[in-house]
DNA sequence: ATCCATGCAAAGCCTTTGCACCCGA
DNA sequence: TCGGGTGCAAAGGCTTTGCATGGAT
């Protein structure tokens, strides 16, 4: 994070690092804390938290600010789009591409200085959709 | 929220209401509370996250998920995207029209039923642009 | 040897919830 | 009247932090 930063790269870090990186589920750190505790069985939550945040602050990983309570992160750190689930709250990525020029539609626009942005789509996952149907046609036949 | 709701306007719930249609700063639960025990000082803090709750269901106000781990509810329903700057986790409205096509970007591409997305650009507030150009000439200096 | 990182546990922040009483429709 | 709403306080979920110890460089 800082100009000069004097980084170790730990064992617990390098196991977090590869965990985010081989799944593309977008876990929280609850999620992360459990895959990582298959082969660090020792390690600490807290420290879970605490490489999230230096992995995302040095750019190695994303921290997904979505809506839910719930960080999450994401070992891809190309830039992409979210889909999110407004009931089961899955993420998953958008298969768009992305839009570079949106932020020039602000130009001259706003006072403050423009450094990115984020799209989520929000919906309903197939699960979801296919539970919502359900109940409707519960609803439908009282 | 329901089919058949029988919701009451309580004096409690106008205010929260009132209130939150008078500012423009996207408030927090804790902002709201404020502003409202003004004029209601014996209202709990329960019976604003309970309102804001009932109130952004109806649809009467919005709540917008954004990045920070507190929530803000937004006074003004239709539909427009924020600005979030970074370092104070301020937000404003962004001066821009919505993009409604933008969803058919995902047509046929995805098996989530979109009903909705959200933009949310990323930057600094002129204040925050200040202290950290501030900052980077101290360092340099260096 | 240095000093960043870890494990553990306590604390923190924001939000939700149980309960008895209250009040709007 | 009566079922939703309120105040209060306790509990909850997720995240951060203090501290002594450990380990990467």
């Amino acid at each position: 994070m800082n100009t000069e930063s004097h980084l170790r790269m730990t064992r617990q870090r390098q196991v977090i690092l590869e965990e985010l990186r081989r799944t593309c589920s977008h876990p929280g750190a609850d999620e992360i804390y459990a895959r990582v505790r298959r082969r660090l069985p020792r390690i600490s939550l807290g420290t879970i938290y605490r490489n999230l945040e230096v992995l995302s602050a040095t750019g190695e990983i994303q921290k997904i600010e979505t809506g839910g309570s719930l960080k999450r992160f994401d070992g891809n750190i190309s830039p992409h789009y979210h889909i999110r689930c407004l009931r089961c709250h899955k993420v998953v990525d958008a298969p768009v591409e992305v839009l570079p020029d949106i932020e020039r539609l602000l130009d001259g626009k706003t006072d403050f200085t423009i450094t990115g942005h984020r799209i989520e789509f929000l919906g309903l996952c197939p699960k979801c959709q296919a539970k919502a149907e359900a109940e409707s046609r519960y609803l439908t036949e009282m």
